[in-house]
DNA sequence: CAACCGTCCGCAATGGATTTCACACTCTCC
DNA sequence: GGAGAGTGTGAAATCCATTGCGGACGGTTG
C-alpha cells in the first residue's frame, strides 16, 4: 500500500539502513549514494511512517492543545498561532475543546498525553494541584495562567489595567466600575488586581460588579448595575462582555461614549467592528500561540531547563470610539 | 518509561499476547485470567501505545481536518462538532488551518493523510481535480462542499435563500441586492443561485454585488454600491459581509432595517450581538462537523459504500431585527 | 484406554524506521 | 607491505502491540 523504507531500498540498491541515513543523517554516507537514494525516495514519493519512527524515537512530533471552547473568539487566534508555528517546525497539532469542563479537561489531558511529546493548555481551568501534578508527569506549557514555576506564557494583565486607567483618568474619569468575569479565572484575578492598583494610584475610584459569566449575556447584565453605581466609565473583565454592555447600553438608550465610556480587554476582531468601535487592551493571541509552542519545544530539547520557562507578553490600549470624556467635564 | 504490555505481562504472569487477548477480545481469554489481567493493567496504569498498535493493525484512530481560517466565526462551530463526535468514538483529531491557502491546503492534505485513517475538509478551496485525486487515495470527507459523488455534507442553500427571499418579498421589498463571495466559493455559487431562481419566481428584481472578500471589510467596501443600486433589502453571502455593511450603513447615517433590510447567511454568535441584531440563514454547524465525522467513520468502516455518502443539512431563517417593511410601503 | 475435541494460552512473526555493531574497503605512514 | 586510521555500508536488534499457529491440558466419547 503506502511506501515504505524498503521499497526506496530496493530502487536505490541499498539496504534500509542506508536510505534511513541518506535522509536524516547525509554526512555518514557517500554522496552519490545519497543522492541515488534521495531520488528514489522523490520518484516513489516517499515519507517516513511517523508512527514507526516514534515507536523507536519516542519522539512523536505531535504536539496536544487543549482550549476550553473554540466558539470564544480569543482562542481562534491562539490556535493559529500554535497552529502555525507547530508546522513550521515539523509538529502535528492534536486539538480538543473542553467546553468549559474542568473534568473534561483533566480527562482529555490524560488522554493526550499519551500520543503526543508535550501539551499546551490555554487557560486551563483545573486546579494548580492537578496541573503541577500532569507537570509533573509530561513536558506541558500553560497559555494565560501562571501556577508556580510552571511553564507558562502569560498576559501582562496588570499594565493593560494601568494603561485602561490611565487612559480613563486623562480623559477626567474619577469614577470607574470594573465587570468581573469568573472567580476561578486565574486571568480575571490578575487584571481586578492591577486595575486596583491603577485606580488606587491614580486616585480614582472603583465600583465592583459582577462576578458575570464572561459572555454576551454576562455584560448585557452587568449593564444595569453598572448604570446604577453612577460610574461615568466602565471597564470588563473581557471584550464579549464589554459588548454585551454596549448592546445594553444602547437598548436602554444611554449614549456611548458620550454619556458613560466603555473599555473591554483582549481585542477580538468583533471589538472593531461594532458601532461606537470598541477601545480595548489588546493582547497578541497569535504572538502568545508561537511562543507557548517555541517554549514546549525548547522543553523537549531540554527538559531540566528551568530558566527562560515564563514569559510575560506585552498588552496594548487600542483607543477606539466607545471612550472620551465624562459628560460632567 | 511508559508501562507497556510487557509490564502487566510480567504483574499478571502471563504472556504479552494474553495481556492483549484479554483486554480487546475477552471471550477468548478465561474469565479469571481475564480479571486478573485487567486489575494488572488498571494498577499500572497500562493503556497501549497507539502509535504500535497503529503499526500493525493500519488504523491509527486518528482523523485529520482542515479548515481555511479559524478566525471566520463559521468554523469554530463547525470544528467543535467535529471534535466531540470524534472524541466520542475514539478518534483523535489533527487541526490545521490553511490560511485561506489553496497552496498550503494541498501541501497540508499530502502530510496529514499518512497519519490518519481519514480526513474532514472543511470547505475546501482546491479544485475539483485536486480534491478527486485526493479522494481517490485517502477516505475524505468534505463540508460544506460538493464534488460530483464524493462524500460530503452540505447545507441547504437554495432553500435557505428561498427563505430570505420570501421573507423579503412578504415585507413587500421588490428590489434585492445580494453581495456576493469569492467566485471560486462552491457555496457562493450555490446561494447565488438559489437566490437568482427565488427571485425570479417571486418576480423580484436581484442587483448582485461584488464579488467582495468574505470579510467584514468586504462588507463596507459593498455598502455604498448597494445604495447606489436603489435597492430596498441586501442579502450578503455571510453573516460578516452583512456586519460590514451594516457598520457601513450606519457610518452613512443609513437606517436599517427602516430605509433598507439586511440578511445575512451563516448566523455566526455575533449575529445576534449587533444592534439592529442581523436577520440571517442559520446552519446548523455544530451538527455539520459532527455529521461529517459519522459519515467519515462509516467510510473507514465500509469504504466501498456508495449509497449514503453525501448529505444536505436543513436551514433556518432567523428573523431579526435587521429586516422590515421598505420604506415606501 | 485411545482417539478426539475444545478451550486457553504462549511462541514467534509482523509492521516501519532507527541505531548499534561489525565488516569491508581505502588510504596513509612507517 | 603490513599495521592503523578512517569511511561507507549492511545485518540485526529494537521499539510495542497484534495475531496466526500450534502446544498443552482437561474432558468427552466410542
Amino acid at each position: 500500500m503506502a511506501v515504505t523504507i524498503k521499497d526506496v531500498a530496493r530502487v536505490a540498491g541499498v539496504s534500509p539502513s542506508t536510505v534511513c541515513r541518506a535522509l536524516s543523517t547525509p554526512n555518514l554516507v557517500r554522496d552519490e549514494t545519497c543522492e541515488r537514494v534521495r531520488r528514489a525516495a522523490a520518484e516513489l514519493g516517499y515519507s517516513p511512517n511517523r508512527a514507526a519512527r516514534g515507536l523507536i524515537t519516542g519522539r512523536t512530533a505531535n504536539i496536544g492543545l487543549i482550549v476550553p471552547d473554540l466558539g470564544n473568539p480569543f482562542f481562534p487566534g491562539v490556535v493559529k498561532g500554535i497552529q502555525a508555528r507547530a508546522r513550521e517546525a515539523d509538529y502535528a497539532v492534536f486539538l480538543a475543546d473542553t467546553d468549559e469542563d474542568p473534568a473534561a479537561e483533566t480527562q482529555l489531558v490524560r488522554t493526550l498525553a499519551k500520543q503526543v511529546d508535550g501539551l499546551v493548555l490555554c487557560s486551563p481551568r483545573m486546579t494548580e494541584q492537578e496541573l503541577r501534578g500532569f507537570a509533573a508527569e509530561t513536558p506541558l506549557v500553560m497559555l494565560n495562567r501562571r501556577v508556580g514555576r510552571l511553564p507558562a506564557i502569560t498576559f501582562a494583565n496588570v499594565d493593560g489595567m494601568r494603561q485602561a486607567v490611565t487612559h480613563l483618568t486623562a480623559l477626567g474619569h474619577r469614577r470607574i466600575a470594573y465587570v468581573a468575569g469568573p472567580r476561578t479565572s486565574w486571568s480575571n484575578r490578575e487584571r481586578a488586581r492591577g486595575l486596583r492598583a491603577a485606580a488606587a494610584a491614580a486616585g480614582a475610584t472603583l465600583v465592583e460588579i459582577g462576578p458575570v459569566l464572561p459572555q454576551f449575556d454576562g455584560g448585557v447584565a452587568a449593564a444595569d448595575p453598572v448604570l446604577a453605581a453612577g460610574v461615568t466609565a466602565v471597564i470588563a473583565y473581557n471584550d464579549v462582555i464589554a459588548l454585551g454592555l454596549l448592546s445594553r447600553l444602547h437598548a436602554r438608550g444611554i449614549a456611548v461614549p458620550a454619556a458613560i465610556s466603555v473599555i473591554g480587554f483582549d481585542d477580538i476582531p468583533m471589538a472593531a467592528m461594532v458601532h461606537p468601535s470598541l477601545t480595548t487592551v489588546g493582547l497578541p493571541m497569535e504572538s502568545c500561540g508561537r511562543a507557548g509552542v517555541d517554549l514546549l519545544l525548547g522543553l523537549l530539547q531540554d527538559p531540566d531547563r528551568y530558566g527562560a520557562t515564563r514569559r510575560e507578553l506585552g498588552t496594548q490600549l487600542m483607543v477606539r470610539g466607545s471612550t472620551a470624556a465624562p459628560p460632567n467635564a
